[in-house]
DNA sequence: CGATTCTTTGACTAGGATCAATGGGCGTGG
DNA sequence: CCACGCCCATTGATCCTAGTCAAAGAATCG
């Protein structure tokens, strides 16, 4: 079993609308489990007996063809949720992007224990909502906008949301680690490796941002970002 | 108030869920509203002070740049949801796309129902995860696949979701009417309506489909379509 | 330090966008 | 009932963005 009361994103997970009882009870359920770079947890397609809780690292969801294109559909951070409670088959594969730590429990098992606990319950509710605005969001991107939109639009996002994860470099939101390469960019922004690699090259020559090493972005004219994310 | 208990999608929407006495609680709260088509019922970026339930008709989620380029994000048929609850401003614009009715819920009031009632927010958050999924599978067709990729996809899942709506040409899933026109696809698929229109003329002189109306396709060649959806 | 992997850069191609004109259905009014 | 006008769809010609193919250049890891 798990100690969720000294659980690092106690407050921030889905788990934080439980009480010390349903805690309890929900840790005995639940077991932590390290995953590499790389590895995947689950695959598309596949029958998914399991749910999570993201603990440490950052994951990806890809949806791919038949013939190896692949989309990142998804992007999960420690406190988000893992998985399709209510589901059969996973509708794509989720994989660790860097070495990670998550919180394991058998889907039908949460499923029930979720049917007896509303809160958690709505707590789920808003964060699928939540997830489902930005995907719809991201749909707009995908369909509509042009290559240097989508990398400023990108940048800006993640500026965002590494903020508050202990990502920054140097201190500000304009300052970022990114957890993936090139490659994992042009997947999440429905381009070719080649193209963003080119618009983040131009964005340098043209003064918008700094790359201090492969993963590193400092973003230097933030409204000229914005301006050309469209 | 609603007669709910006569609703004609009142074993298909979350009130199903419901048991009689919950359903005449609701019903006090809801009022039918007929929309036309074209009518904007909610703004995108406005607050949406309304939830509400599709009785009749189609309707669309659309996002748009600043530059008026727009990305319809999903479609909404009778017995499905509207609206955002737990938020406060809509993050996309909902309009019909033909004549259409709708049963309209106080977003406020709503949210306090749904607390109340977990039978409805466990439909609701399993109705939110499937569009979820579809949203996210609808984002490797935006970011990853061709233009004739893409319509044959559209053509497939319309072909499934609008069967069972009455919509169908001649009874078979093959046959169907669309419920709106060239500039609406391509707002789906993400690509110009000449390039639509194009897609679908070539398939026609492939002998994949007929295409008897301006809105009415057969499907004459499944196999075909599925190989070239991807 | 060498091997591998990831990224950048270059030259060229192609798919879809854009611009422009024509065609066809449908409703309205004569 | 037909003619006109409007709206939507189709078709054509051209352009341009991003993809493809290829090679060189940096990081990273043993």
């Amino acid at each position: 079993m798990t100690d969720c009361a000294s659980c690092v994103v106690r407050n921030r997970a889905i788990c934080a609308s439980l009480n010390p009882e349903e805690l309890l009870l929900l840790g005995k359920m639940g077991r932590k489990q390290r995953v590499k770079a790389g590895q995947t947890l689950l695959w598309e397609g596949d029958d998914a007996p399991v749910v999570a809780n993201v603990l440490e690292g950052v994951l990806k969801l890809v949806v791919a063809t038949a013939d190896g294109r692949e989309q990142i559909v998804g992007i999960v951070f420690p406190s988000d949720f893992i998985g399709r409670p209510f589901g059969k088959e996973s509708p794509y594969s989720v994989t660790a992007m860097t070495d990670a730590e998550v919180c394991i429990f058998n889907r039908n098992a949460f499923d029930e224990f979720a049917g007896n606990h509303p809160d958690l319950q709505q707590k789920l509710l808003r964060r699928t909502l939540d997830e489902l605005d930005r995907a719809r969001h991201w749909m707009m991107l995908l369909g509509r906008k042009s290559a240097s939109e989508k990398v400023a639009s990108f940048l800006l996002e993640m500026s965002e949301r590494l903020s508050g994860q202990g990502c920054q470099v140097g201190g500000t939101r304009n300052g970022f680690e990114l957890p993936f390469g090139r490659q994992q960019i042009a997947d999440i922004l429905g381009l070719t490796i080649e193209t963003t690699s080119r618009q983040l090259t131009r964005m340098r020559s043209d003064g918008l941002l700094d790359l201090p090493s492969r993963r590193e972005i400092v973003i230097t004219d933030r409204d000229a970002m914005e301006a050309m994310a469209g």
